[in-house]
DNA sequence: CTCGTATTCCAACGTTCTTTAGATTATCGG
DNA sequence: CCGATAATCTAAAGAACGTTGGAATACGAG
């Protein structure tokens, strides 16, 4: 009677593999490139066992595919489209619930942030410094060139390395990282003058700049 | 620890409703243009105490919105963003899912369609002729200005009204109806030319143009 | 005011999904 | 070959979701 069934509830697997904070979550950390289960679950906060169960879960929807390396296996979105669809989703959630807005400005403050493509352009001034905040493992598995690694956690400490008067740009992982806003509130109380990376590394890399490894 | 989760939980409630072949189905109805609970359950083949349900979760994640006439309630994909959405996602689901992509050419058969530029081109052509073969209902609610309404069901029984020559354009419901693809292989049984409309009206409303009530 | 219709609310059941513990596999280094 | 590590598989408990029956609401017609 309904032979359209079976075809609706392929569309539904997909749906399904974005329902789930847990996912979605993960599917962020690899958006700013390959890592392994182990880096994954650590870097999303998630008990290894239910990282790799869900793994299993995008794997199957295609959205993710992995590589075996020795011992260890290293996840990576499965192309571009699933970056750029990502995106989109996020977008279109965020323009559709007004609790997601509140949520974001209350996690993430309301500093004007910088494109990327304006941090393209500044890559090259010396008046800029560009700063990599994550832990030195996501700055290991690749960053903005010419970035400079400090981790949030040493900020504070190492304030005396960083030059006076240039403007800083602070960036972490992805579009809800509150890492960055972070880093920015410490600099500014601090007498610098710095701004974030609007959606972090994941906008760098989507708009289609490259990213250097160590 | 993590504070980023109240925003991935947002996110999944969005994800959540895409997550169900049903409201997938729904989503469909609705993109085709306004629709009752009733109308609603019967075009989709899904319970009325269901299909009522599963509306009021589409309703919490503000994909459509309701507005209420005398005793019924008529329902709407929320804007026209949602629409476009919904083509991403499925044009998303399509390129990523090769069962997704059996199951639709099990369904729809390999007829090569019409898209709604050249359905536009040609409505003016009086070589062409454009058949509604949805329900009477659904042909009242919304349908491609100048098309004829002849449901499947009868459509045997009136191969005789129709003219020889034209070509005719067959359209249904959405991207996944089965109804104009059976409409155009019985036509072309009887010696007519025909071919189907890619996506349905979904597609030629999304195509941002009008459509006619009656 | 009462009745009938369209829809929603509430509660309950069964199913599916998430999470985690325990056992298992695969690979590397010795 | 043995032991250690990374990851997965299996199974089971718990939470969340889909579905449906019965009651409730809201409205228009008479």
């Amino acid at each position: 009677m309904f032979p359209e069934e079976p075809v609706y509830e392929q569309l539904a697997r997909v749906g399904k593999a974005l329902a789930s904070p847990v996912r979605l979550r993960l599917l962020d950390v690899l958006d700013q490139g390959e890592r392994t289960v182990e880096e994954l679950a650590r870097e999303a906060g998630v008990p290894l066992k239910n990282t790799s169960a869900q793994l299993q879960q995008l794997r199957a929807a295609q959205l993710v595919t992995a590589r075996k390396e020795g011992t260890r296996v290293h996840y990576r979105l499965a192309d571009e489209r699933v970056s750029r669809f990502l995106g989109a989703f996020q977008g279109f959630a965020q323009e559709r619930l007004a609790d997601l807005r509140d949520a974001m400005t209350e996690l993430l403050g309301s500093y004007e942030g910088v494109s990327a493509d304006e941090l393209a352009t500044r890559l090259s001034d010396p008046a800029t410094l560009v700063l990599d905040v994550r832990s030195p493992d996501a700055f290991a598995a690749g960053h903005v060139p010419g970035a400079v690694s400090v981790p949030l956690r040493e900020l504070e400490d190492r304030l005396g390395e960083l030059p006076g008067g240039r403007e800083i740009i602070a960036y972490c992982g992805g579009p809800y990282c509150v890492v960055s806003p972070r880093a920015v509130e410490l600099l500014r109380e601090h007498g610098f003058r710095a701004r974030p990376l609007e959606g972090g590394l994941t906008a760098w890399r989507r708009s289609g700049r490259g990213i250097r490894g160590l």
